[in-house]
RNA sequence: GCCGCUGUGGUGGAAUAGGCAGACACAAGGGACUUAAAAUCCCUCGGUAGUGAUAUCGUACCGGUUCAAGUCCGGUUAGCGGCACCA
């Protein structure tokens, strides 16, 4: 009989839905497995076929944990604020609540249709008011604790969603969402001060369970670095301050530069001589966008400070300042001294400007060169430095600055404070309230959530304002502390607010007293895998561990990091290799996969296709191949014996295939798990016989990759219960061996013929036996052997001359 | 430029901790069944030589360590991802 995947597909989901088979427990005895992936933003497209590997493959890793015992949570919601939603509604004249439900209801019956083993009971949406009611309560734990601010800010300025970014979301200097140009503009926004976790965010790293490259980018992104702080005498008076990270080079030090925007320039207004052209030069850096500033790093520009010197404090020399924008303003104190001989950005610089390039490590040619090294120089024309290695001349010298209170040592960062407001109407209001005597004033707690008012118009003001600004009855209040009139923040947050603390939320989706029972977060957390794509590596990963970090040191959750351990799949690209897009036509809609092949075929797939962990191109042909491997697997039950456990000849078969299964589900090894049941239903099929053991453990081994299948089979074969929550099957490490062993015979590391034994011989007798094999004979003929190897079980080498 | 990752048949990919390279699939070719097609089943499938047993070369390239290297070490090269004037 053919197998019905539509009719029996349709016929277990809805028997997994009434049963609630998937949901979670609260029996707090019980071993939990926390396993989540990245919650969708419900975009227009519905679902993508990238979506389901991540989701697929922690369903097969929950679906497992939950066969062994382990109480499960496996959850879904959606990320549902953000810019798309909003233009769509815009142009459409629909409000944003409509779209967002409509395509949340698309997508759901989407993912019902593939047999994912989320709990539904516990869907949240970061756009309900009940949700977010407790992302703005976390807000406003940040700003009572001083970690959310607000600032005027030269921020980023698309030209073209005219709204601000927040550096993250530029890319190459263009918006990253629709590549117009991004220039800077001052405003005032509110701001998260994620710096002051920077060495905490690090650190953590080290008690967490991370696949390297998101490690290695994370400690990227922070950019920690260890140097001194400097204080250079000036010839006008004020102390100009500076940041290396080789103090050591100090005596190199034969120019100063500072970032246009340095405050000094203003200072010095009345002294410098060519404060004009200083000003110009300012102007037009302003001017340029990112993207300019990028283009143009290969050539340096500057304008020397005329009227003003600084001293270097170690040589006792004058020496010139100049502003130049290849300092940044924001990293350090916008200052440096430039070391031209060992350091290649102020090499450059020095060498246009024909700048005096001093040698104070040896090792190099600084004449042709910056000389870089700090591993194996020496030091020299460094006075009291002279001949100490790099190493030991940092010490020495910020010993001496400390001493002499004209330095310190110092840790910087490349990571900036969290641009956090958007002037969109689709975002949680940021529930903070202006008053002209007061200031700033949180609303008070009990008064969350802050809805979004009503809206016929989602457009932008153009002004960088958000729509909200106009909706007058709603902007005009009083102020929470002195009662008189005030003004509502008309800002919103960005779409990572609702994501930095999803996770939290699944634990306990119902709770209005908290966001979340403490009991049941003890319970929970940390989150025991989480799977995601790499492009959220630097932002939601990071944005919602700090959170958390938060979160933890007020004692607001039980852990400090959220994430125990975190894994990566790849993308899955169009057919040509390419990426998939509307835009190049290769877009595959896991719809019609499902449609011609069934959910389990097109999971199989998903599995199958690649390593996990690497991009793959979508192939349509090769899903036949999963499809006649689930049809030959349903076809097993023609041949099934009476005969209850396994046949004498497959026991180890099996045993070894229950093994690599259950391992390779761990180990994210989907492809080698599937391609190893295959190889035993081949197997079978070349016998002509199953017997009912062999078959009970393929459904259930089978069962989290084709569940609907699985179960079917399981009803069919007479089997209590559902397949889905029975037992694992076991396996027996002593059984996974098998008697003969097939053992390789090389001759000098060629192989030349197989000897097959028992699988407890002895040396001997296999060297013997192996010297006896024709073709090893053949090759022996008229040598001398050297050397003879045995490897236990795996081969023999022997090594003649 | 810096950091990280990856180069294996026509294709996707296997290969535990240095031990039979190419598992499992797809595509292709041949055959069986069929009035025919689809589906299914069987065979072949890295290169070269040979009817064949077999020999020989072969995991981006060059070199090294080892009885033995896709795997380890040094160098080169190509591609991907991240960062990018961070002092």
């Amino acid at each position: 009989m053919k197998y019905d995947f539509k009719a029996t597909e349709a016929k277990w989901q809805k028997v997994w839905d009434e049963n609630k088979t998937f949901k979670t427990k609260d029996d707090y005895s019980l071993p939990k497995f926390y396993g989540l992936i990245e919650f969708p933003y419900p975009s227009g497209a519905g679902l993508h076929v990238g979506h389901p590997r991540s989701y697929t493959a922690m369903d097969i890793i929950s679906r497992y944990k939950r066969m062994n015992g382990f109480n499960v949570m496996f959850t879904m919601g959606w990320d549902a604020f953000g810019l798309p939603t909003e233009n769509f509604a815009m142009k459409n004249h629909i409000h944003p609540e409509i779209v967002t439900k409509n395509n949340v209801a698309r997508f759901k019956s989407q993912l019902k249709s593939l047999g994912l083993s989320f709990d539904w009971d516990r869907e949240i949406n970061t756009t309900d008011p009940e949700y977010y009611k407790w992302t703005q309560w976390i807000f406003l734990q940040l700003y009572k604790h001083g970690l959310a601010y607000k600032k005027e800010m030269n921020v980023n300025w698309c030209t073209s969603c005219k709204v601000v970014l927040a550096n993250e979301e530029v890319v190459n200097g263009v918006c990253e969402r629709c590549g117009g140009q991004v220039v800077h503009k001052v405003k005032s926004q509110w701001v998260l001060k994620i710096t002051e976790y920077a060495d905490k965010l690090i650190d953590g790293l080290d008690t967490v369970d991370f696949i390297p490259p998101v490690v290695s980018q994370q400690k990227n992104w922070i950019g920690r670095s260890h140097g001194a702080q400097v204080k250079f005498d000036t010839t006008e008076g004020h102390q100009l301050e500076i940041y290396t990270t080789r103090p050591d080079t100090l005596f190199g030090a034969t120019y100063m530069v500072i970032a246009p925007e340095h405050k000094y320039v203003d200072m010095w207004k009345d002294k410098l001589e060519n404060y004009d052209e200083v000003i110009a030069y300012r102007e037009a850096a302003a001017k340029k966008s990112d993207m300019e500033r990028t283009e143009l790093s290969k050539e340096k520009t500057g304008i020397m400070l005329k009227g003003v010197n600084a001293i270097n404090p170690v040589t006792g020399k004058e020496i010139p300042i100049f502003v130049s924008d290849y300092v940044l303003a924001s990293y350090g104190t916008g200052a440096i001294m430039a070391v031209p001989g060992h350091d290649e950005r102020d090499w450059e610089f020095a060498t246009k400007f024909g700048l005096p390039i001093v040698e104070v490590v040896k090792g190099g040619d600084v004449t042709k060169a910056a000389y870089t090294d700090c591993e194996s120089g020496q030091m020299t024309n460094s006075g009291f430095l002279d001949g100490m290695s790099v190493e030991e001349a940092k010490k020495a010298i910020v010993k001496y600055l400390e001493e002499k209170g004209i330095g310190e040592e110092k840790v910087n960062y490349k990571l900036r404070d969290w641009i956090f407001s958007r002037q969109r109407y689709w975002g949680e209001p940021i529930p903070m309230v202006y008053c002209e005597k007061c200031g700033w004033q949180p609303i008070p707690e009990d008064q969350l959530p802050l809805v979004l008012p009503e809206l016929t118009d989602y457009e932008p003001t153009g002004e960088g304002d958000s729509p909200l600004a106009r909706v007058t009855d709603w902007v005009n209040t009083t102020c929470p502390c002195c009662g008189g009139p005030a003004k509502r923040e008309t800002d919103t947050m960005p779409q990572w607010a609702g994501s930095s603390w999803y996770f939290l939320r699944y634990i306990d989706p119902h709770n209005d007293k908290t966001f979340a029972d403490w009991d049941r977060m003890k319970y929970w957390m940390p989150v025991d895998w989480y799977n995601g794509g790499m492009e959220h590596t630097t932002l939601h990963l990071l944005y919602s561990r700090f959170w958390h970090k938060f979160l933890y040191d007020i004692g607001a959750v039980p852990c400090p990091e959220p994430y125990a351990k975190r894994t990566s799949h790849g993308m899955i690209l169009g057919e040509n290799g390419d990426k998939m897009s509307k835009s190049r036509g290769n877009v595959v809609n896991p719809d019609d996969i499902v449609n011609e092949y069934g959910a389990d075929t097109f999971r199989m797939y998903e599995m199958f296709m690649g390593d996990f962990e690497k991009a793959a191109p979508w192939s349509q042909s090769s899903i036949k191949g999963c499809s006649r491997f689930l049809d030959r697997v349903w076809g097993l039950q023609d041949m099934v014996s009476d005969e209850e456990g396994y046949s004498a000849d497959m026991e180890s078969t099996f045993h070894k295939l229950i093994k690599k299964v259950s391992e390779d589900i761990m180990h994210l090894g989907f492809n080698t798990a599937i391609a190893a049941m295959m190889s035993t239903v081949n197997d079978l099929y070349t016998k002509k016989s199953v017997t009912k053991g062999e078959l009970k453990t393929l459904i259930l081994l089978l069962s989290p990759f084709a569940p609907h299948m699985a179960e079917e089979m399981w009803a069919q074969q007479g089997y209590e219960g559902l397949a889905s929550v029975a037992q694992w099957p076991e396996y027996d490490e002593a059984k996974c061996v098998d008697s003969t062993v097939e053992i390789p015979v090389q001759v000098n590391g060629k192989l030349r013929g197989k000897v097959t034994v028992a699988a407890d011989s002895d040396k001997d007798y296999i060297i013997a036996l192996a010297l006896e094999e024709k073709n090893v004979k053949a090759q022996l003929e008229g040598k001398s052997i050297v050397k003879q190897i045995y490897v236990p079980g795996k081969l023999v080498n022997i090594v003649v001359k």
